[in-house]
DNA sequence: TAAATATCGGTATAAAATTATCGATATAAA
DNA sequence: TTTATATCGATAATTTTATACCGATATTTA
């Protein structure tokens, strides 16, 4: 067992306070207490204080959580601090999104290069990185120590790509297609998975009408 | 309580169990049991089984489901088959590449036009879609009585954005900028977080790089 | 026809996550 | 200085979710 082994449910919140916390005009807000963030994001004051525990120990009574501070520690424990490189499969419109969202930067995600089959599209860029054809994927990521790989291709094509990914040595994958990908066991897999957003915003207005008669 | 209140981990893995059984070669599948999908997965096979339960009546000792029929069960479950009318507001990158995705009329989803504030896109189109300046909102969500609101505007702009949609009549958000959106109560909003799923990616490889050594 | 097997569906158990409670503590007010 | 208050951190209780188990049943094999 891991000793500081973390929930994925309070993985999954860290990011939302940090973006609050980001939020707060400085000056009049150098404290910020669990029950505050809380309030804000519609959640339960414990739940948010023990998620904090995990990634700082600076809280103090009656005061709270040092605002600066605190972002530093989710940043640092998000891995926030240390820029990940990784590379782009599939430059149609999602990727291309992906790669002009600047924001992933501040989320240590760094895309270096984007790789297509479509002939068109290679050897174009999209904000000053560059598309290559998919036989440079290898040499790619084995030169620049790639370990991060991001799939936007089709969902039929998405195997195929998995598969060269982890030939070329890339261990983490974030995956956009709507499949799922079967992987060699060290190699880690995050779904993407808009259709099950989707899903819940569906059963939810579902259930709203049925009660409500909107 | 709701009688058949599903629970929500339910509802999110939906999804792939549908994507799964669409992507079976028709033919020699035409009955699939819960265990081979949990196999497939990398699930549990009493949980499939549990989940399949809340959407179908229909599984039978030794053989399993009928493949096309469950398929059937759970796109009605999750109302895939009543489309139901969009607008999407922000038509930069991102906004964009969710016109251009024909998948989304899959899941029930059709976005029908897009907003912004940007002079120079008002009045294109992307894919078909009429991008509109951001005042004739309200006009259009009431004549066409949408209820599903899509934001992809930067962070910044979003709860104002949020606001005017409420205004319009919408009540189910689907939220792709990084913000917690106050919303009044009866209005769902669906947050896709991209920043949480890093952020379980970049734990995930912070901690393997830690135990392997990578 | 009888036995073996794979699977469903229900119930029971275990694990995980959320929420409530309480003592301790730091600050502010009386 | 004393009292009141907001908050933390720990522990306990509750709720939710996941897994294990078992009898029933439909199909295949002997």
């Amino acid at each position: 067992m891991n000793p500081k082994s973390i929930s994925k449910q309070t993985l999954l919140r860290l990011p939302s306070y940090l973006s609050y916390l980001k939020s707060l005009p400085e000056g009049d807000n150098e404290h910020v207490s669990a029950t505050m963030i809380a309030t804000a994001l519609g959640l339960n004051d414990v739940q948010v204080r023990k998620d904090l525990a995990c990634v700082s120990k600076k809280g103090r009574p009656k005061l709270g959580y040092v605002t600066g501070d605190l972002i530093k520690d989710i940043e640092s424990f998000l891995g926030y601090d240390d820029l990940n490189d990784a590379i782009i499969v599939g430059a149609g419109r999602l990727g291309g999104a992906l790669m002009s969202y600047e924001g992933f930067k501040e989320y240590g995600l760094n895309i270096v290069a984007a790789f297509d089959t479509d002939e068109r599209v290679v050897g174009t860029e999209i904000c000053g990185k560059k598309i290559l054809p998919m036989d440079k994927i290898k040499d790619l990521c084995e030169s620049l120590k790639i370990r991060i790989g991001i799939i936007t291709v089709p969902a039929h094509a998405a195997q195929k790509v998995c598969d060269m990914l982890v030939e070329s040595g890339i261990y983490a994958i974030w995956n956009f297609a709507p499949t799922h990908l079967k992987v060699p066991d060290n190699i880690l897999v995050q779904q993407e998975n808009m259709a099950a957003s989707l899903a819940v915003l569906s059963a939810h207005l579902a259930e709203a009408i049925k009660k409500n008669g909107f």
